[in-house]
RNA sequence: GGUUGCGUAGCCAAGUGGUUGGGCAGUGGUCUGCAAAACCUCCUACAGCGGUUCGAAUCCGCUCGCAACCUCCA
């Protein structure tokens, strides 16, 4: 059962600069493709906002009732180190590979599971394919020979270029993505650095021939070597989603060049637009500056969750000073827009603990509250009202922060009908389900939380017979007014983590 | 230097031509044996300077500041 069924969803098309009403290519189908993650290092916590904001961007068109085919690939091949497209240049993963003296395939199988591992602390949902660069060679040497016989490629000693100077003139539409214009290639022509084998430097390897020491190569028709990174990504997504597919997404930083270069090698080869709709996640910052992995600069999952980050700041204090459980990290991702940038701080980080705790604590009280017979639904309309605009919030580009705004607006009048400060005479059985519901579906449905306490089931229920009979016998003593007793169980319980609530139907407890 | 975006109260962060977004912190209350939690209250801002408008934080221009992209990046 829903709690309601969204009719429209808007969203941001990065191609037109505007919010756009979602049509499906196939009626009731969402083909979505997401740009993964190159495996050659641990993913960092910036890589997992995008992936996170995608999740629930899945979650939502399911939701609506649409059947979505995710595609999020692995990029295990073609990302280049140092000089970009010099036959020189080395492979990430097998630079790394050398390295250490193992297997490419080793290094990107602990990385896989690595990202894998973060994905489902995480809580994010499987894509319904993850398929592999190095899987779709063959592929990609076929789309090489359709871009070459269309005449938008080069061959030059064994390597496959892509003429975008040609392509630009031919007013394909080169840099409607990214803002960039052809004057702007056409300027760059004069200075043409050391890259001579490209006839222009916005020119990109389709195919690259490998270097002797490079470590991943395959045959094809030019010579022993490896696919471009751009072109794994147009291929696979055109073997599964189609030559036009409805959604393409990734970070805001792939914009230019690899998702300009993506549509061009798709109109090379397929002579259409891949995707109807473009969207890009904004970046994480972490104090005001993106993080990155070359400088250090960066925090990783796991260590958030441990609390073992170690960056400081200026001052020499910890810029991270505890430990996050994924869960808060994600609600912390949820409070911000996906097209906006997202402040990564300490602070931010305890303000949404909070919040998050409170909702899951709101939801809880609501699952218990039953409305007396004879009520007047005098605030059900407020209530529906509020649920309602919060599927319009999520229809309206994904506004997860406004929709989450609803949540907690919501929640105060749960509370406060809880608390006794609003009459419980005043909502309706129906409407305490329907708002049930609501925060089910939002929760855990839309924003794909999950609920940390009830990770431990079992030792719950232990701890839930212990703390009846605690909660039993400070009882006893409060009865008679001995508040050192009473006082001393409170103060001792709470230095292991656990809070009592004196509430009018007596004592309840949390674990923090 | 070029391109794009942003600049919102102590912090994070929505919105957007006319009515209080929200969270965290802080204030004062209610409740409580005292707390905690919860509820209510207060703090009520839109970088600066011009312009358009009956009216702009919201549109336009300029200035300043920040970020991202322009090289690998989610």
């Amino acid at each position: 059962m829903k709690a309601i069924a969204p009719k429209t969803i808007r969203l941001y098309n990065s191609l037109s600069g505007q919010k756009e009403i979602f049509t499906p290519v196939h009626e009731g189908r969402v083909g979505l493709y997401v740009c993964g993650p190159t495996v050659y290092s641990d993913a960092h916590l910036g890589n997992c906002r995008t992936f996170v904001n995608f999740d629930i961007i899945y979650r939502f068109f399911e939701y609506c009732g649409y059947k979505v085919r995710y595609v999020r690939n692995i990029t295990d091949v073609g990302h280049l180190v140092g000089d970009v497209d010099d036959a020189g240049a080395d492979d990430k993963i097998g630079k790394k590979a050398r390295a250490e003296q193992v297997e490419p395939m080793e290094i990107v199988q602990r990385y896989t599971n690595g990202f894998h591992d973060v994905m489902r602390q995480l809580n994010t949902l499987s894509p319904s394919i993850e398929p592999r660069a190095t899987g779709h060679i063959l592929e990609q040497i076929e789309m090489i020979e359709t871009i070459l016989k269309n005449g938008w490629a080069y061959i030059k000693n064994g390597s496959v270029y892509f003429d975008t100077l040609k392509y630009a003139k031919a007013d394909k539409g080169y840099g409607q993505l990214s803002g960039r214009i052809l004057e702007d290639l056409l300027v760059e022509t004069r200075d043409l650095k050391n890259q001579d084998e490209k006839q222009h430097p916005s020119d990109f390897a389709l195919w690259m021939k490998a270097a002797p020491q490079h470590l991943m190569h395959w045959n094809s028709p030019w010579s022993v070597g490896f696919p471009g990174w751009h072109l794994e990504c147009s291929a696979m997504s055109t073997k599964y989603l189609g030559k036009t597919f409805d959604i393409h997404g990734g970070g805001n930083d792939l914009k230019f060049p690899h998702h300009e270069n993506e549509i061009a090698q798709n109109v090379g080869a397929c002579g259409c637009q891949p995707a109807k709709y473009w969207l890009h996640a904004n970046m994480l910052l972490l104090y005001g500056k993106k993080m990155s992995k070359s400088d250090g600069y960066y925090v990783a999952p796991n260590e958030l969750f441990a609390g073992t980050c170690e960056l400081k700041d200026e001052n020499g204090g910890k810029m991270l000073t505890k430990a996050y459980s994924p869960m808060t990290v994600r609600f912390f991702i949820l409070q911000a827009h996906y097209r906006s940038t997202m402040d990564l701080t300490d602070s931010g980080l305890q303000a949404a603990e909070k919040g998050w705790k409170y909702l899951t604590e709101t939801y809880k009280l609501l699952k218990n509250m039953v409305a007396p017979k004879g009520a007047k639904p005098l605030l059900d309309k407020q209530l529906d009202e509020l649920a309602n605009a919060a599927f319009e919030d999520m229809s309206d580009d994904f506004n997860c922060p406004k929709a989450m705004s609803r949540l907690f607006e919501l929640g105060s009048k749960i509370n406060a009908l809880k608390g006794g400060q609003l009459s419980m005479k005043e909502v309706s059985e129906d409407c305490l389900r329907r708002m049930e519901q609501v925060f089910h579906d939002f929760m855990f449905k839309i924003f794909g939380l999950r609920d940390e306490s009830a990770d431990a089931a079992s030792t719950h229920a232990t701890m839930n017979g212990l703390m009846q009979l605690v909660i039993e016998m400070r009882q006893q003593a409060r009865t008679t007014k001995d508040w050192t007793t009473s006082d001393k169980i409170r103060a001792t319980l709470q230095q292991v983590g656990i809070d009592l609530r004196d509430g009018k139907e007596g004592t309840t407890w949390v674990k923090n």
